[in-house]
DNA sequence: GTTCTAGAAC
DNA sequence: GTTCTAGAAC
């Protein structure tokens, strides 16, 4: 960048002054270490304006708070006719958008883009000592890493006046004289300012599609198509604990043993030990035994036997039972019978040591803890819940009472940990998983007393309910973290779970705003029965906290198909790079398909984001093919292409199902709503939607207890039987707002692709890639609405 | 998602 | 007594 005035002349600047004099909100972006308090202290020093600075870091009384917190303070400072800064890191649109509604009209809008390169930003902020938010060392690093991919550049477009860009430490001290000399009645001209290349975004949306992102994170420069190492020299602190340590006795305390066959263990066999260190690993403490009193004989069965049962559906991710003293007789039980049924030392072994200290004391990464709770999710008591609520700090009972405020027996709720928290720096912990087990102990709430069938029943469900926890938590994060093992390997790298810029999901949780550390789902019938101990969705969007939620396993089957075609070679009855196509393994009409999305992370329609609008194109489009398929060989049927807002199975996936609903797998009334109401997203409409918003808002899943009502004339039905006799003889019209844009196919209805060849476009797009023929194809689809 | 089954509805 | 639903379990 030459100059600011240089770069007027090439961008959409006015250059008009303007009359009245609004506030400015300034809204910062750039990575942690990219010196935005350094540019609004700059600013506020020489500035005549009245500035407030609005810090994320600082705004909770001098510690960290959240976004609605920025927001409230800064509307606060408009109304006093201060102009704000935004002083967050503002990466990504959507962290800026609430930003951008402040003050309305009466404001002016502007970003000022520090987008130095993410390696001098890590450098800085390792480096740097009493940072206000405490993200400093190791931990700042991996946020820093944690936030590239994420990055996109601000546009006009999204409601900005003026933006400038800044790429050095010249034109930061330009910028800041810029603002600096702006007295209260000066305005600035509008437009973009100082930025390298005016298609920057564009290729970045471009590298971002193609999942290959400068991980520079310079989007200014020239972007490449391979992944550049992260430089190891970053490694720094706690990181490096691991190399060169024996895990068999750590001097420290931490003691690994030994369970099944191998002798050897992952940690220490592992050519690189950082690639231990990012493996998805459960640490978790023996349910139930300690103040519980639980039979240390049925509970080590119960371990055993459960961990039998998940271990295959953990990936590389590993399970760890951790207790505090040497001679540990519920350590000693279940290592004998693990060892007895062979299970793999690799994924599941015990560990003598201080579950709040796994790393920094015993060497032992273990990104998610289990905490044996409390009904009332509360520090106290002693033991496990006792260290783990002191050793995390207030972060994880904010974070905790947020999710959930009670627990029933055999239930648990996943916790992501704030980064302010000690577990996470220290320890590298990512979540807490609080479960709370059967109690046995007179002397404590809910004693079964001697009833063990009831007892073991609920320990069953405790270790269920946790597993499957930390498997919906290796499934939206371990990918990354496996990803990021092997890239640590390639480069001998940087150890901490660094997301990959394609796992959308890890890349979303990697915020490290507290605010956006986003929600999990817990799981289990809690969650539902809790009632006014948990937040309602309202809340939770209230809150721009997203769920993920958790997938139990006869959930899994389509996902199964998606992630392994190979292995489910007779279902499939097509298949390219994106997609899949299979029948319904319980058809609900005569034909009933589904297009399956492969992309890994995609569980279903609430996860589509926008840039998700060509892979909905190309499952339309291969909907469309097939159904025209079925019209060819039976041109009474009509179709219907769509997705259930809430479904139950996991990967994203579209149905194409005929509306003669004849099929003896239809059986009740859930069948029924989930295709004849608005349960069923039309594909269509999604496209829109997500086209126009850029995700699905609708989320109805109360009309699938509705009444039964013929889809064709809408009559109402007392019962399946009933139903399915009258449909099969209704011959009245489909609804009028069926019959619109598309939603029925049918081969007389007014969306009728037999009376025209399918587009060459479309055939050669869905062998080769989505660029081209998605347009063309919508042309055609455009063409052909009424 | 399905299967199973207790008990409501007829 | 039979049919059907709805909730639990998987």
């Amino acid at each position: 960048m030459d100059s600011m005035e240089i770069d007027r002349e090439k961008t959409p600047s006015t250059g008009e002054e303007k009359k009245e004099t609004k506030p400015i909100v300034l809204v910062l972006v750039g990575l942690p270490g990219s010196g935005k308090s350094t540019f609004c202290e700059e600013v506020m020093r020489i500035s005549s304006r009245p500035w407030a600075r609005v810090c994320q870091d600082t705004i909770n009384n001098g510690k960290a708070g959240n976004k609605i917190q920025c927001l409230s303070v800064a509307a606060t400072a408009l109304k006093d006719g201060k102009s704000v800064f935004i002083d967050r890191c503002n990466i990504d649109r959507e962290q800026r958008a609430d930003f951008l509604k402040l003050g309305g009209q009466q404001t002016e809008k502007h970003a000022v883009v520090l987008d130095h390169p993410a390696k001098l930003c890590i450098s800085r902020s390792v480096k740097r000592i009493g940072h206000e938010g405490n993200l400093q060392g190791g931990k700042a690093a991996a946020v820093v890493n944690q936030m590239v991919p994420k990055k996109e550049l601000p546009k006009l477009s999204e409601g900005f006046d003026r933006i400038t860009f800044c790429y050095d430490e010249r034109d930061v001290k330009e910028a800041i004289n810029v603002y600096g000399s702006l007295g209260p009645l000066d305005s600035l001209p509008s437009g973009v300012f100082g930025q390298k290349k005016s298609d920057a975004k564009i290729q970045l949306g471009i590298m971002k599609f193609l999942k290959k992102v400068d991980p520079s994170g310079n989007a200014g420069s020239e972007p490449t198509v391979c992944q550049k190492p992260i430089p190891n020299e970053i490694s720094v602190g706690e990181d490096t604990v691991l190399q060169g340590t024996k895990m068999d006795s750590h001097p420290s305390g931490g003691a690994l043993e030994k369970v099944g066959k191998s002798n050897e263990l992952d940690i220490t066999s592992t050519s690189d030990a950082n690639s231990a260190d990012s493996i998805p690993t459960l640490a978790f403490p023996s349910i139930s035994t300690a103040d519980f009193q639980f039979n240390l004989e049925k509970a080590s069965d119960i371990i055993v036997e459960k961990v039998e049962e998940f271990i295959s559906r953990i990936g590389k991710a590993r399970l760890v039972l951790v207790d505090l003293s040497q001679g540990s007789k519920i350590l000693s039980l279940v290592k004998t019978k693990a060892a007895r049924k062979n299970i793999d030392s690799n994924k599941f072994f015990t560990f003598v040591g201080d579950i709040t200290r796994l790393r920094s004391q015993g060497g032992l990464h273990c990104n998610v803890i289990a905490n044996a709770a409390n009904w009332r999710l509360k520090p106290g008591g002693g033991g496990v819940n006792a260290a783990i609520f002191k050793a995390a700090g207030s972060a994880l009972e904010i974070a905790t009472k947020e999710r959930a405020v009670t627990l029933s027996p055999g239930k648990s709720v996943i916790v992501p940990l704030p980064s302010s928290s000690l577990l996470f720096a220290r320890e590298g912990v990512t979540h807490v998983i609080h479960v709370l087990g059967p109690n046995m102990n007179p002397m404590r709430p809910d004693c079964l007393k001697d009833d063990y069938v009831q007892g073991c029943k609920i320990l069953r469900e405790a270790y269920s309910s946790l597993f499957e926890g930390f498997v919906s938590v290796v499934r939206s994060h371990g990918v990354a973290s496996i990803h990021n093992s092997r890239r640590s390997l390639e480069s001998g790298g940087f150890q901490e779970v660094i997301p990959t810029n394609d796992d959308q999901k890890a890349k979303r949780e990697a915020d490290y705003e507290s605010e956006k550390n986003k929600k999990y789902k817990g799981l289990g019938g809690d969650l539902k029965s809790g009632g006014s101990s948990f937040m309602d969705e309202e809340k939770i969007q209230d809150k721009s906290i997203n769920i993920t939620k958790s997938w139990a396993s006869w959930a899994q089957a389509l996902h199964d198909v998606a992630m392994h075609p190979n292995k489910h070679k007779s279902v499939v009855l097509e298949i390219s790079d994106d997609v899949l196509v299979m029948n319904d393994a319980y058809p609900k009409a005569q034909r009933h398909l589904l297009v399956l999305a492969r992309a890994d992370g995609l569980d279903s329609i609430a996860d589509v984001r926008r840039e998700h609008s060509p892979l909905l194109k190309t499952m339309h489009a291969v909907g469309l093919k097939w159904a025209e398929k079925f019209l060819n060989e039976n041109k009474s049927l009509s179709f219907r292409l769509g997705y259930h807002s809430v479904p139950s199975m996991r990967q994203l996936h579209l149905h194409v199902i005929s509306q003669d609903f004849d099929s003896n797998h239809l059986k009740n009334k859930k069948h029924w709503n989930s295709f004849t109401t608005t349960f069923f997203l039309n594909s269509v409409d999604v496209i829109k939607e997500v086209e126009d918003v850029g995700r699905v808002t609708s989320k109805d899943d109360k009309c699938l207890t509705m009444e039964l009502r013929c889809h064709r004339c809408r009559s109402a039905h007392p019962n399946i039987p009933r139903l399915k006799s009258h449909i099969s003889s209704c011959q009245a019209p489909f609804p009028a707002d069926l019959l619109q844009n598309g939603r029925l196919v049918s081969s007389t209805g007014c969306f009728c692709y037999q009376t025209k060849p399918w587009p060459k476009s479309l055939a050669v797009g869905l062998k080769t890639s989505w660029f081209g023929f998605r347009l063309e194809l919508f042309k055609d689809v455009d063409d052909a609405l009424p």
